[in-house]
DNA sequence: TTTTGAGTTGTTCGA
DNA sequence: GTCGAACAACTCAAA
């Protein structure tokens, strides 16, 4: 009578509703992860979420050996494992928390008619999102594509659904099938090992999640609405890659956030809970796109953008990559992102429009980076806001918003604590040319230890003139509307 | 059905 | 230095 739990981007005991049900039934659990990059095709992990994956994967069976279990691991299609699994164990049930991956969904879906046609009891549970994307519609019964009615409905629907408690023990089978060593599946990069500035600021696993939530909500969540645009200090909670993983659920931060303002203000959305919450909310509206426009990661929902006169220049992109594009505010941030894994988010629009705006460069080269680079990798957030950023998606930012890199630096690292950061070679230059040095004169290039062209190099675009060439292209667009959805 | 108000994150120009 | 307008036109959501 044994249970067969399958984890995926929910990899917490806290509130975890398929975990939750397993223990309900009183019968022993197998928990199964399942290695499935073959059926993620383009979309497995990429290097930076693989770190992350490992970590997270260590965590989590520690968490279960000290509850009596025990994680198994395996690699292959998820229908063939399960196949495998459930012949193996005798299992009558098979319980996991849904993914909205087109790739996992139609997979999933599959799987759950062939599995119950044997007579398993096959459930799947919603762990990762505050509503389903098929729960919220407009009046009309349409998916939302404007976030801000989004927004509206799910901040009226709240959380309904009380939190689950983690279960103190699993019930053992006599004997838990065999399991890879995570170690074999080298998720880890070894030679060369590029993992040291992820492993200085990140903490993979629920208690890392846990950890970074207490901390943002004892003082920056109040701050948030003015900090969070501000690079120098950490005033955003950087949950996005816990998130991502399922380490900590959306629904667990809404409680969280709101209860704490409450308590304190007697509103539940005061201070910054209300801009943060919003924030977690595009998340929401990214999965909401995904689910009901699966052609969101790699086309672009404005038909019109299929003709698009997009740059092929793989010097640029790998400028752009390396962070050597000579706006220092676009360089630290593809440093940060090299280096940690993470970007600010405010630095991610200001690099996105310029790889877009700047260089002309297709937007899906940009998404892809991202996808190999960054530990929060998500591919309904990735999508969706590479997509809003090129002006192509749901709720488009207008074309002629372009960032200009020195302006953005100025207003948002005026002390340039950021670009001294992540750009030591720039350290010594003063703050008035250092978004700009190109602007500095022989003099004071020299005083800062800078070289152009050596040390640090030159604009590789002209601002002024590429957004003028952007412009000029955008506007040779002619509307066509929606992609469908199907 | 028709109408209406609104739409994450910006920049530049000219008064 | 500061401020408002212009940068398009369209689509979305709801009344």
């Amino acid at each position: 009578m044994t249970t067969i739990l399958w984890f995926g981007l929910d990899l917490r005991l806290s509130d975890n509703p398929a975990l939750a049900a397993a223990v309900a039934r009183n019968q022993p659990i197998v928990p199964l992860f399942i290695l499935d990059d073959e059926d993620a095709g383009d979309w497995a992990p990429g290097g930076a979420s693989r770190w992350w994956l490992h970590g997270s994967l260590a965590a989590i069976g520690d968490d279960l050996a000290r509850r009596g279990s025990q994680l198994v691991l395996r690699r292959g299609k998820a229908e063939a494992v399960l196949d495998g699994l459930l012949r193996e164990t005798g299992a009558t049930a098979l319980y996991w928390n849904r993914r909205y991956e087109p790739w996992a969904k139609a997979r999933n879906e599959r799987l759950k008619k062939r599995v119950a046609a044997r007579g398993v009891d096959a459930r799947s549970f919603n762990a990762g999102l505050i509503h389903e994307p098929w729960s919220l519609q407009t009046q009309k019964g349409e998916p939302y594509r404007v976030f801000t009615p989004f927004w509206k409905a799910q901040r009226g629907a709240g959380v309904k659904e009380t939190a689950l408690p983690t279960p103190p023990r699993l019930p053992a089978p006599t004997d838990f099938p065999e399991s890879d060593v995570l170690q074999s599946w080298a998720l880890r990069p070894s030679t060369p090992d590029w993992a040291a500035g992820l492993r200085s600021v990140w903490t993979p696993g629920e208690q890392g999640a846990q950890k970074r939530l207490r901390r943002f909500a004892a003082r920056a969540v109040f701050e948030y609405r003015d900090r969070r645009n501000m690079l120098g200090v950490e005033g955003t909670s950087r949950l996005s890659p816990h998130l991502h993983f399922g380490e900590i659920g959306p629904r667990q931060i809404w409680r969280a956030l709101t209860t704490l303002a409450v308590t304190q203000t007697g509103d539940p959305m005061a201070g910054g809970v209300d801009t943060f919450l919003s924030e977690i909310a595009w998340r929401e509206f990214s999965y909401h796109l995904l689910f009901h426009f699966p052609a969101l990661t790699s086309e672009p929902l404005r038909r019109e953008f299929d003709a698009f006169p997009w740059v092929n220049n793989p010097a640029l992109l790998s400028a752009w990559q390396r962070g050597i594009t000579g706006y220092p505010i676009v360089d630290a941030g593809m440093r940060e992102l090299w280096t940690t894994g993470w970007m600010h988010n405010r630095v991610r629009m200001i690099v996105a429009s310029f790889l877009i705006k700047d260089l002309l460069v297709d937007w899906r080269q940009g998404e892809a980076w991202f996808w190999d680079t960054l530990v929060d990798a998500d591919l309904a957030n990735n999508s969706a806001s590479w997509q809003w950023v090129a002006g192509c998606g749901a709720d488009a930012a207008p074309y002629f918003r372009v960032f200009n890199p020195s302006l953005q630096g100025a207003n948002f690292d005026p002390a340039g604590v950021y670009v001294r950061r992540w750009l030591p070679e720039l350290a010594r230059l003063p703050n008035t040319f250092l978004h700009a040095p190109w602007k500095a004169r022989p003099i004071e290039l020299t005083d800062a230890g800078v070289a152009l062209g050596t040390t640090y190099p030159r604009p590789i675009v002209d601002h002024a003139s590429a957004r003028d060439r952007a412009l000029a292209a955008f506007k040779t667009l002619r509307t066509e509307g929606f992609r469908s959805g199907l």
